[in-house]
DNA sequence: TCACTATACGGAGGTGACCTCCGTTTACGC
DNA sequence: GCGTAAACGGAGGTCACCTCCGTATAGTGA
């Protein structure tokens, strides 16, 4: 996702950029904190902007949670590159999997929203996972480690609807590692 | 759940049944037709009764889907007691699931709320799936072709998941059987 | 048939969040 | 400094939720 204020467009003003910068850092927090269901005026407030400068900045709560999103959409590039050189192949998908869950759930409610296609914020952030994310499928089926008819949107798609569940089973700690654990194993599996 | 008005306490008054009665009916057909956040106030008024009639007989949303909710729990109980005769046990299993899932994809926002484990009605339809459920999953165990490790909780709990996947993918008609196939594959994989 | 009362009805209205709109303010280039 | 494009901000319209309580009525016993 295009950095805001960055190539082609103009800069933006100065005070634009502030209020860009404290409403990102104030969103991340209440997300964390408060879910991704927290009032939008309570962000506005805490960051010290109007309403509408929140709107102006981000359309609707979608653009806001994908825009606190792409620091981890980075970190988990990053870690998906680092991975590539892990044997096996499957381990390492198994651990970026486990990254990409870590990173969601810090945001409750980001999961649901990845899962769903229709915005276009969303269908950046989920490019970018499947870009880091295919490269480790497209290695551990060439080591033949996993079956061939398996593509890594489905496995995403599969991940995050597993971390939602375990998002809904707090008490549940184990849910996450249990499901994906059958998951994986019927990624080893043959096919057919 | 118990039928309301049943053993115990008096029946209802007349004109509460008839009012109960055509707020589920009015209720399921909303569910169907607009997904299960339909505003409460249009199904208040297509069924005639004022909001408060509503919520005096359902107190909340969740009350209201699953008490429409329990047709469905029904029909699966009966076919799961049907399907325990059928061989391989495995495929009655997944037989089984992918009746939940046909049922439950019926109402849009089902699937989401049989993940959540807070509320009492949903427990409660929970357990009914369980009950249901369990008996097919231990078929298969005994028979040897499922792996022991794996409860009916932690099964069910992935199709809803996978469930609330295709939902939100509704373009990819064919993501629910692809996704579960992955499952049912991860079932019958050898323990460690 | 009538009157009595527990039960149920209904919808006005308070609450809270969303989002837009537009008059006011301000940063920045000249 | 001055002009203007860019940005601010919050009042207020909208919508759904849910409660509360005055009114209506089904069922009962005489």
């Amino acid at each position: 996702m295009a950095v805001a204020g960055g190539a082609g467009s103009r800069p933006m003003r100065a005070d634009a950029r502030r209020n860009y910068d404290r409403l990102l850092e104030e969103a991340r927090q209440a997300f964390v904190t408060h879910g991704t269901d927290v009032a939008l005026e309570d962000i506005a407030r805490s960051a010290g902007v109007g309403i509408g400068t929140l709107y102006r900045h981000f359309p609707d709560r979608t653009a806001l949670m994908t825009a606190v999103f792409e620091t981890e959409l980075d970190a988990l590039s990053v870690r998906g590159t680092e991975l590539l050189t892990l044997d096996p192949p499957t381990e390492a998908l198994r651990l970026w999997l486990r990254d990409v869950a870590l990173h969601t759930a810090m945001y409750r409610g980001v999961a649901a929203i990845l899962m769903a296609s229709q915005n276009p914020f969303t269908a950046a952030c989920r490019d970018r996972l499947r870009e880091a994310g295919g490269a480790l499928l497209r290695r551990a089926q060439e080591a033949g480690e996993v079956r061939e008819d398996t593509e890594i949107a489905d496995l995403l798609k599969l991940t995050h609807a597993v971390l939602l569940a375990a998002e809904k089973s707090p008490e549940d700690r184990e849910l996450f590692g249990r499901l994906m654990g059958l998951i994986m194993d019927g990624l080893r599996a043959k096919t057919g």
